[in-house]
DNA sequence: GTGGTCTAGACCACT
DNA sequence: GTGGTCTAGACCACT
């Protein structure tokens, strides 16, 4: 599971690290069934406290999301919830409709932030994406 | 003055806040000398308490960018402080990249964002903008 | 608000405080719109720890039962959740059962638990109760 | 040998266990001398880890409740442990009380707990104990 | 004042 | 090994 923390972004970790999870339960990177890393396990490669994935994994768990099996690990559970993809497209129209006004006030024009978009998609086909994605 | 706040982001609202007018003073949309609305006015046009936007005028006349005049109001510092628009453009970048691994994540392409991000430039141009910014 | 903490019985402190809010809010005692007590003042009255309270009051807010509101306070949500006060009556029936199983293992008989019972309802109903309640 | 394990309560399910043990020890129910199921059937007949049972009878064993012999079985204790028969007639007061004090708190009176703990002694006696226990 | 995030660390419970 | 509870304490965000 990849997950990537900005910690000059604002956005508390425990938040950050509960989105991208939801985003890959969304696009099918993650599926029901998929054992997740263990709390200590998640919490060493991203360097941050076990409590703090702990309180990520059991937030989510109440939402119906995950199921922790106790002495056994974290799992997808099985039925997604209702919450689902066109939400999070929903989001993502909104943030790259904030992005473009900020690349505005900044005087850059659309083919700046085209080109910004651009290079990580170049950068992301290169080394080939493990699951979902198209183009 | 405008203000967008997006309560649903995770971003606290008091650096959304201090963040746009950063932005806005790196770009020009505020000048030095501009005088800034009073913190009761522009609590009362946001919807937050008043001692959130002085926090943010506090912080923000500490970095130099504001001056705060006792009995007078909020201004915009004379001389602008050395994180320069460089910066803010930097951000800008780490945004759209963040943003192209989620579109990419939720299944979209490239071009997807593109619609997204051109858009909102045609919205912008049609009704001009304020103040500042070029393309 | 008042809750008891058996620190003997095995049951984790949290649970024990989360299932009594429970109980109050299905019993009437706790109403939609009252403000509980803040998480510093009940870990101060109850002598844990205030991140053992706010564990309780974020979960308690996930189930929809409680409402947290940053900077102000917390309080009893407007609507009250499906699960209700028969559900509870049950789970006592059960542990009703669960008693009377071993006060016979111990020797004792109906005669023994009725007094048992009917003293506390005697110390109760001479102090008076708050709230909700009959005989 | 009965056990009821009640995964609902939040009660440790090994503390369950162990409780009904030490109960039907000081009820006369299990007598010095005679063989505990072995670990694994136990564990099977629970439907619990082995280790849990495990953990259980060296904890009793440590208590000088039990006495495991190795390669042979388990088997209850031929001097009784001090801690005897009152103190858990004094936990089971304890006990009582909580549940008055919630039967109160749903609006139930003294005899509605009597109706539910007598109909249990009715059950009780009708099938007959299979060993110990008086009324 | 209120809630919210995060760390460090101890110790427990279940597979 | 896995998750689960709890403490102590720092520091942040909002009313």
């Amino acid at each position: 599971m990849f997950i990537r923390l900005e910690t000059a972004s604002g956005i508390p970790i425990s938040r950050q690290i509960a989105d991208q999870i939801r985003l890959q339960c969304a696009s099918g990177a993650l599926s029901p069934g998929d054992r997740l890393p263990s709390v200590r396990a998640l919490a060493r490669e991203l360097a941050v406290n076990q409590n703090t994935i702990l309180h990520v994994y059991e937030r989510l768990t109440l939402e119906g999301l995950l199921e922790m099996r106790h002495g056994d690990g974290t799992y997808i559970a099985k039925k997604l919830p209702s919450a689902g993809i066109e939400r999070l497209r929903e989001a993502l129209r909104e943030d790259a409709e904030r992005l473009a006004r900020r690349a505005d006030t900044l005087g850059l024009g659309p083919e700046d932030v085209w080109k910004m978009v651009e290079s990580v998609f170049q950068k992301i086909k290169k080394k080939g994406r493990p699951k979902g994605g198209n183009q």
